[in-house]
Order: C-alpha cells, then structure tokens, then sequence
RNA sequence: AGGCGGGUAGCUCAGUCGGUAGAGCAGCGGCUUUACACGCCGCGGGUCGCAGGUUCGAGUCCUGUCCCGCCUACCA
C-alpha cells in the first residue's frame, strides 16, 4: 500500500498488494529471521524492566517435535511475548536435555546396525565420540522445529545439558548433596532393566496392567516331614532364591508352623516358616506366601524385618547365577518353566490357575524389569521433600491448575529416596573415587589421592547420574550456577513452569527439592501444569497406533499460526486436548479473516490516505467498537494471568471476527464508501486504529499474520514500532469504555437482527428491499432512525417512522421498539394464523407457570425481593404479549384483513403523518423520528436496555450494561420467563411436540412475533418468532 | 485398592457468586451483498451420567451410585 508511511521492512514482501488469502507459507518463514536478526528474542542479564523468566523444558536431544512440544511452545511463547509486550524483560531460555539412556540406546542401535559392533567393542571414550558426533548432526532438529513454531526463544542462553557449565553444576551439586549427608551410596533392591543393563528409579518403570499370567501353587515340604505348606508365585524360578515362607500370624490353618522349617526340594535348604501380618492377606491364594527378599520389593522389607537372608539368583542380564544351581545359565523365563517340570517330577506341583498381574517395564526399552540387589547411589530426599512441601503449603510456588497441588503434596509425601546412578556410559560420570581399599573420595575434581588413607591410585566410579539429575538443577545451572551470575540473581527464581502434567513427579518435584536446598528459594513462583495432547478419538498418540499428527504437517498446510491459536484455544485447564484437524483448519479461516479485514482497511487507505488520526468525534459504531476493544483487553489480560488460555484466545477471536467484521466493518461502510471526506476519515481513522490493537492483542497467539499485516499499517498507528512484538500490549485505554454507546449498539444489533430474522423466516428475497416503520420512544427510534443507513445495509430493510402500513404485515419488537413490515401478498394468512394460535397458548401457559410461582408464598417472601421483582416483571409482560397477540389472531381469524390499517398484528398503532422520506439508499435525509403514543416501555435513559446483541455478541459486557441501566428491567425480566418456559417445556406431561418445542425457544426467548411464510410447514412454523432480545444473564 | 480428573447439543468443549444452559465445528435453509465462499444471513438441536438431599430456586452445593481416563500402590 503506498500510503503507509513506513520503511518497507526488511522482511516486507516485495508487492504491497495483499493476497486476496493470506498465505502463511508464504508470510511466516520470513518474520521469524527479522525478529531474531534484530535480536528481539534476547532478555538482559540486567535491566530496569521488571523481570519474567521461563526455561523451556528441555526436549531430548533425540527428539523431534511432537505436539506436546508444540503445546508448550505455544503456550510459553504466549506468556513470552505476552509479558515482553507488556513490558518485561521476559527470559524463555532454551536447552536441550542429554537423555541418558534414551540416546545411548539410539547410538548402540546404530552401531549394531552399520558396524555390528556393541558399545564394548569401542570402549569407553571411542563409544562416547561417537555419541557427540552423533549429537551434533542430529540432535537440535528440535531447535529449527521451534523456529518454525515462531517460539521467541532467547537462542543466544541456549543450554546443553552436558556442556561444560552444566557439568560443573552436577559435580557441584553431588558434592554438596555429599557433604551435606544427602547422598549416599548403598546396597539396596533396586529396579534393573536387564536389556540396558541399569539401575532405574521407581519412576523409570512402567506398570503394565492386565498382564494375562497364572497363578503356580506348589508345595514346601515341612522339614520335619510332618506334612507340607503350600504357596502360589507369579514367578516360580525365585523359588531358588526363598529364605521364607511366610503365613498370617492369627490364620488358624498355619499357627502351629510358624517356627518350623520347611525343606527346599532344590536346594535343600531349611527355610523357616515365619508370620507377617503385613506381607500376607491370609484370604489370598493359600494364605501361605514364599518369600524372596533379592527379587521382590514387599518380601526385602520382610527380609528386613525378620532378619532373612538375600540370596540373589539373577545375573544382570537377567540369566540365573551359580545359585540357580542346575538351572544356572539359563534366561529367567527358561528357567521358569525348568523349575515348575522340576518340581513336578518330585509330585510337589500343587497345579496353576489363570490369574491377571502387573508387569513392571523399563519405560525405556519396554523389557521387564527384575528388581535386583545393588550397590547404587541414592539421594535422600526426606529433608528436602519436606521443604519443597512446606514452600508450597506457604505459597512460594503456586500451581495451575490448583488441583495439581494435591497430587504434588501426596507424591512429596511418600517419596523414596532416589536412586541417581546408571550403569551407562552417556552421561554426567559420577565425581566418586575409589582406591585400592574401597575408600570413597568424592570431589569436584579428579583427587591426586584417597581422602581416607591417602593411597593415591585411583579410579573414578564408573556410573553416570540419572539424566533427571541434571535436569533438577536446570532452573538455576542454566543460568550459570554455581557461578553468582547477572543472569541467575535476574531471572532466579523462575517466573513459571510450563510443563505437561506427566512430568510432575519427575522433574518438577525434583528440581523443588534441589531449588531450595542449593539456592535456599523455590526454582519459580508458579507452575503451570498443561494437559496431554491426544488425536481426536482422545487416543494417545503412539507410533505403533500409527494415530500420530505431527505438527509440521500440520503448520505446513495450515500455518504454525493456525495451530498455535487451535492448541491455545483448547488448553482448557483439566482436560486432555484432542485435536482435530478441522479445528485447525476453523483457525486458519480466522487467520484469513482478519487478513481480509486488513485488505479492506488498506484498500481504503489506499483510496483515501489518511497521515494521522482522525480528532473528529468517532461514530456511534466507532465508539462501539472502541469500548469492545477495550472490554476484549481487560477479558484477554486477566484470562492469560489466570493461565486461562483457552478463555483468552476466545475472547480474541470473538471480538476479531464477530464484533470487528461481522458488525463494525459493516457498520462503517456507508460513512467509508460515503463523500462526506471528514466523516470518511474519521470512520477509516478508528478502523485502523482498531485493527492495529487487535493486532496487538492478538499477536502472542498467532504472531506471524499479525505481524505481516502490522507492517503494513500506517505509522502513525503503530507509533512508529518496528516490529509488533516489541510494541506495547494493549490496554484498557486502547479501548475507550462507552457505555452509553454499547447500549445503543445493543440495540441497534437487535433491530437489525429481528429484521433479519423475519426476513429469512418469512421468505423475503434478500434483494428486496423493505421498508421497516418504526414506533416507540423517541429516543430509541432515534439511535436506530440515526443509523437507519447501515441498519438498512446490514439486514435490507429500510427504516422510517412512517405511518405504518394497514393490510398484513409482520411485527417485531426489541427493546421498546416495534418495527412493522408490509407483507401483503408475501405470506400465508392462514399458516399465520395457525401459528400465531399456537404461540398464544404457549405464551399462556408461561404465563400460568410464572403466576404459579408468584403465588407461592415461599417464593414471594424467602427469594430476594430483586428476584422476585424481575419475576413480576416478566409476568407483566407475558400478559402484555398475550393480549397482543390474541388480538392478532382474532383479526387474522376475523377476515378483516382488508387495507383497514388494523391488522397490523395486534399492535394498535396509530397512523403517524410521514416526516420523512422513505429511505432508499445512501443519500437519503435521516428520517426524523416521532415520537409516538407511549406503550408501556421505559423511557430510556443513558442506553436502551441492553441485551444479547442479535448474535454472537459477548455476554459478558452486556450483562455489565445490565447491572447499571434501569431501562434493563423490564427486559432482564424476560430471561425469567424463557427459562420459566423451559422448564415447562422439560416437564414429563409435555410430550415432545411441536408445539412443545416451539415454546421453548420462542415463547421463552422471543417478545415479538413476525408473519410466517406461507408454505411452511406448520411445525416449522410454529418456532417462527422474532429473536427476543432479553437474552441476557 | 487408594487418589485425582472427567461424563453438558451429533462432535469437541465452555459455563466464575446457586437465579433457570452456550461457543466452535457438523447439520438444515437462504445468498454471484464490490475485505473474505477460508465468506455472509437465518434456523434447528439439551432430562447438564443416574438416584436422593439442601434450597424459594441446583449443571453449579451435599450424599450415594454407574461409567471413562490418569496417577500411585499393588494380591504372592
């Protein structure tokens, strides 16, 4: 356009002409290089601006973007720009994550395939070469990924969780865990996966439910050869490694062996029989259970309690040892059936049964773990646990959604310490170092000798820490810890946490405990906890279900916009997202409509330059939509404090497509497309001005479109900015509240829907025009007589306040205004008059309905006297409306529908000289309004009662409007009657019908009544009423 | 088994303080209206899982119950 006054930006297309459909893959690729080039995305370590800092949870370094990235992204680059628009010095600081075992087994696979060689073959430091040459060329596709996503990540903070930094702080950090008597190393039963040949943590193991297995009882010789115990096992090769049998110590059937021994029919050991009431459900099973303290989490802690033995029977690659006797060597599912064959041949099989189990496997690789006694390191978390918890119940850290409080709380509550070691060579090797005696030095470097006895050979522990180790540490060693830097005294604690729900008790209860205990203040005030992200059928994404959506097919057809504005619209707080397709697609038709709204804007700008805004007084519809856009704001803002991100994108849209262009473009274009210049002006000047806070407010969701439109707006409107994401988010000044004027709009909305409603209903060829006569208030016929031009646009019917037509017409009325339509010869009396029978017994048995709970004495006296008062008024009302309409059908019953100016629908409206001109087009005079015989309606006073405009419009202002406009009463009264309808209609007695059916919208929702076409059927007549305007809360 | 979340229009979901349910999509009807057919206008569609209770009034609060999902712990 030339009458922009900007530069063309460097990132400008070269044509100013605007696509008639906006392109996004045309448009976003080149906005993310300017914004990075100019450097907008980069925080201060230091500044005058309040700081906001969000570490984006590092993706591993073997990922690639799915769309739990892309919902992360989105929502924190919301927060991002939405707080550096708002004059943050916002921090979102990206980092990608090592995933220990995740990308050794990546890296094996790979060498397996190509060299058939394993990590051993290598060795050590040739394997672990190869995992960084592998990490450059590979891994950070995620990076380019967020890119397209237009996440507004400070690239130049960007973390590795292994870089040298980052190894400083672990080594830092378990040494001071060390010395602070929280890390300790220990034999323990731990969880072992025997494919990657590690030690887990608890939560490294996933439970498989439902697993089909059975149940194999067997029986125990007592030693004494008295007679026998039986037992039942899941797992009939830990047989070999029982050292108990335990019974209830109050189960009848077993009191007398408690303290005898049985004998072990393999290896012949004697085994006591011994009783814990804890371990054993005497209901279960025989009541009698073998216990194996190496190989089964519940029968350690028996071990523990009465002292029994551990015999360890497993290999670490899960084949049987030397205590498997013959059975050594062989796998543990070999085995198994080995031992059961065995068993039976000495008659001791006591026979098996179905039975369904659960099956712990390794989150990683999906084998079955097999729990196993360890040497490991573990973190002991109790002291930490509690401060984490404590600093929650205070308030230090607050989550969102709040319920997630509660399951943080309880997981704190019963955490075991956590075991931090792994047998895999990728990842932060231990800082502990062993000599010759087994004396355990830990240091932040390598020691010249042991800390114990000085012996100075010694070799380093070969285990790497748990990658969720490093990760705990990552709101505070990403920004330089253990160094005091700028950066870290900025941006500590951390705003926000945005992270998915899943990762709760992995990372973000870790990296609490590690906060306060290494910068004695909780890692960020707030944690977000957003929802899963399944396909539409609500099935989590998998690869093997084949129902995985990748996101870059998504934004490569749809736009990274378009998806970013569908995820943040469906991130309501508490539920899973599942995203469907034509959601997205739905948002990329919005992308395109302020596009289009755009163009028409520029369009005129282009005809009619305009260099500054306009001083004038804007129009009624100008400052209409002004007060919208300022009630948009202040709905958007606190929506995106509360972490409401649904709530606030669908203000944004609601207030873009159906406030903006359904009714405010439309609204301006007789003044735009008009020759007065001054008014012309000042209508394109309110536009743009319009446009351009839009924009802003709506760039944090969908940054591209907003900033390729921006750019082309005039400089005046953007006060020179250079870019949108640098320009200031709006306020509610943005907008100017206007309440006079939202009521008068509210009513004009109705007019020109009750106008388009009888139109569609009634039949008429949208190309005819009508001409609509108007009675009642002055005043209110006035706001609508002053807009009658782009009422007359909007719904193709003029407005006058000539004396109404006689012969047949249609009526409607809204807010005090009757508008009378001349039909003679458009539509069916006689389908008329059936409806109109029809809807005065619906409106009658309203109206009993209501009068009933008037005459409840209860309700009179205990409800609130307000209540009560718009219940009366309603009733009023409802009578009201039944005289009119019963006058109506007599008249259409009586056959005097001959021009004798009466049938004009029950309403008695007085002939009125003409004042004015019917009006037929843009250069028509206004029509003077008179004021005519007073019906029962308020006078109006600052805005006519406000109420549901016609469509669409938002509630929630209008119900403000409500709350302080007088003039409301009457009409809020009619919310009552329609509910009161309602629920008439739900009562059992009224058997669906048409009828019925009829009376629940229309008696209920409608005040007036419009003539029906002929040729309806009658049912569909029946529902055919003027939209009643009460519709409000 | 315990904990948490969910069950509202055909679908996906909102619904704040208890005041009598509403968006998007889908559907139906109409529209070559000069920003946009990725559009415009109109319309239909609900026993708010079920049963009780509290209340003048319950989608909303209480009790019970049935389904679905997740988390944690698991019966050897």
């Amino acid at each position: 356009m030339k009458s922009t006054e900007s530069e063309p930006s460097a990132a400008a297309p070269a044509s100013n002409e605007l696509a008639r459909a906006y392109q996004p893959a045309e448009v976003e690729p080149r906005w993310y290089r300017y914004w990075e080039e100019r450097g907008y995305f980069r925080a201060e370590d230091q500044s005058d601006k309040p700081p906001y800092s969000i570490i984006l949870p590092p993706p591993n370094v073997t990922g690639s973007l799915h769309l739990g990235h892309a919902l992360t992204a989105t929502l924190e680059d919301i927060l991002i720009r939405h707080k550096r628009m708002n004059g943050f010095n916002a921090c979102w600081l990206p980092g990608i994550d090592h995933a220990g075992i995740a990308t050794q087994m990546i890296v094996e696979r790979e060498l397996k395939k190509t060299e058939k060689k394993t990590r051993h073959d290598l060795g050590r430091e040739e394997f672990l070469r190869r995992v960084w040459a592998w990490k450059e060329q590979y891994g950070g596709r995620i990076r380019e990924q967020h890119r397209v996503l237009g996440a507004s990540l400070d690239w130049s903070r960007e973390r590795f969780t292994m870089d040298d930094a980052s190894s400083r702080a672990v080594r830092e950090a378990f040494v001071r865990l060390y010395e602070d008597g929280l890390l300790y190393r220990a034999e323990r039963l731990i969880n072992w996966c025997p494919q990657d040949a590690t030690a887990l943590s608890d939560l490294e193991v996933d439970h498989e439910e439902g697993v089909q297995g059975e149940l194999w009882s067997f029986a125990y010789p007592l030693e004494d050869g008295s007679g026998e115990i039986v037992v039942a096992t899941t797992r009939p090769e830990t047989m070999l490694g029982d050292t108990a049998v335990a019974v209830h110590p109050e189960d009848p059937r077993y009191i007398g062996l408690i303290g005898k021994n049985v004998r072990h029919p393999l290896s012949g050991r004697a085994i006591p029989i011994i009783a814990d009431a804890i371990l054993v459900d005497p209901a279960f099973g025989t009541g009698a259970v073998k216990v194996t303290p190496a190989h089964d989490f519940n029968d350690f802690a028996v071990g523990q309690r009465h002292g029994l033995p551990l015999i360890s029977i497993l290999n670490k690659d899960a084949t049987l040892n030397a205590q498997g006797g013959e059975f050594a060597g062989m796998d543990r599912f070999a085995a198994r059936t080995a031992v059961k064959e065995k068993i039976a041949t000495f008659g001791l099989d006591r026979g098996t049964q179905p039975h369904k189990l659960a099956l712990g496997r390794c989150q990683r690789c999906r084998a079955v773990v097999e729990p196993m006694i360890s040497t490991q390191w573990f973190v002991k978390v109790e002291p930490m646990a509690k401060r984490a918890l404590a600093a929650v119940a205070n308030g230090d850290t607050r989550f969102y959604p709040e319920s997630w409080k509660n399951t943080f709380d309880r997981w704190m509550e019963n955490l075991h310490d956590w075991c931090v070691s792994r047998q895999l060579w990728w990842g932060h090797q231990i800082p502990a170092w062993y000599c010759g005696a087994g004396h355990v030095t830990v240091a932040r470097a390598a020691p010249h000798q042991c800390g114990t006895c000085g012996d100075t050979s010694l070799t380093q522990d070969d285990d790497v820490l748990d990658t969720w180790f490093s990760s705990s540490l990552w709101p505070f060693s990403a920004f330089g810890w253990p160094e005091q830097t700028a950066s870290l005294s900025s941006f500590y604690p951390n705003t926000v946490m945005e992270t998915g729900f899943d990762i709760l008790t992995f990372w973000v209860s870790r990296m609490m405990m590690m906060g306060l205990h290494f910068m004695g203040e909780v890692p960020f005030r707030t944690v977000f906890l957003h929802a899963m992200v399944r396909d539409e059928k609500g099935e989590k994404m998998s690869k093997t279900k084949g129902n995985v959506i990748d996101p870059l097919d998504v934004t490569a057809k749809f736009g990274a916009d378009a998806l970013r504005f569908t995820l943040a619209s469906m991130a309501a707080q508490g539920r899973d997202i599942k995203l469907a397709l034509p959601r997205v697609e739905g948002n990329k038709a919005f992308a395109n409509k302020i596009w289009n709204a755009a163009r028409f804007a520029l369009m005129h700008l282009q005809q009619h330059p305009l260099d500054k805004k306009s001083s004038a007084t804007p129009s009624l519809a100008g400052r209409w939509i002004l007060s919208r856009l300022g009630r948009a704001v202040t709905e958007t803002t606190q929506a995106l404090d509360d972490f409401r991100f649904d709530q606030a994108a669908m203000a944004v849209y609601q207030f873009v497509w159906h406030e903006l262009c359904d009714w405010y473009i439309e609204l301006a274009k007789p003044a735009l497309y008009g020759e007065d210049a001054s008014v012309r002006a000042a209508e394109l000047s309110t536009l743009l001005t319009v446009l351009e806070g839009a924009l802003r407010l709506l760039h944090p969701f969908m940054p591209f479109v907003t900033e390729e439109i921006w750019q082309r707006l005039p400089a005046w409107t953007r006060r020179g900015g250079d870019s949108i994401m640098i320009a200031k988010w709006p306020s509610a000044s943005d907008g100017v509240p206007d309440d006079q004027a939202e009521g008068k709009m509210a009513l004009v909305m109705d007019v020109v829907g009750a106008m388009r409603t009888m139109r569609s209903e009634c039949g008429i060829p949208p190309g005819k025009i009508l001409t609509g006569h108007m009675r009642g208030p002055a005043e209110l016929v006035r706001v609508v007589s002053d807009l009658s031009v782009p009422v007359a646009l909007l719904s193709q019917v003029n407005v006058t306040n000539q004396s109404p037509p006689g012969g047949l017409v249609a009526a409607t009325s809204v807010a005090g205004v009757e508008i009378v339509v001349q039909l003679e010869g458009l539509i069916d009396v006689e389908a008329e008059r059936a409806r109109a029978t029809k809807e005065l017994a619906r409106i009658e048995k309203e109206l009993e309905q209501v009068q009933v709970r008037l005459g409840s004495a209860s309700f009179v006296d205990r409800a609130p006297a307000e209540v009560v008062e718009k219940t009366r008024a309603n009733a009023a009302e409802l009578a009201e409306k039944r005289e009119r309409i019963a006058r109506h059908v007599k008249r259409l019953s009586g056959g005097h529908m001959e021009n004798n100016g009466n049938g004009n629908f029950g309403f008695d409206i007085p002939p009125t000289a003409p004042v004015a001109t019917e009006l037929t087009g843009v250069e028509s005079a206004p029509v003077v309004a008179e004021p005519v015989a007073p019906v029962a309606e308020p006078v109006m006073e600052e805005a006519p009662p406000a109420r549901k405009p016609a469509h669409k419009a938002p509630r929630a202002a209008v119900k403000k409007v409500v709350a302080t406009k007088p003039a409301a009463k009457k009409k809020v009264a009619k919310k009552v009657a329609k509910k009161a309808a309602k629920k008439v209609a739900k009562r059992p007695v009224a058997k669906k019908s048409a009828a019925k059916k009829g009376a629940k919208k229309s008696a209920a929702k409608k005040s007036a009544k419009k003539v029906v076409a002929k040729k309806k059927p009658a049912k569909k007549v029946a529902r055919k009423t003027v939209k009643k305007p009460a519709r409000r809360r």
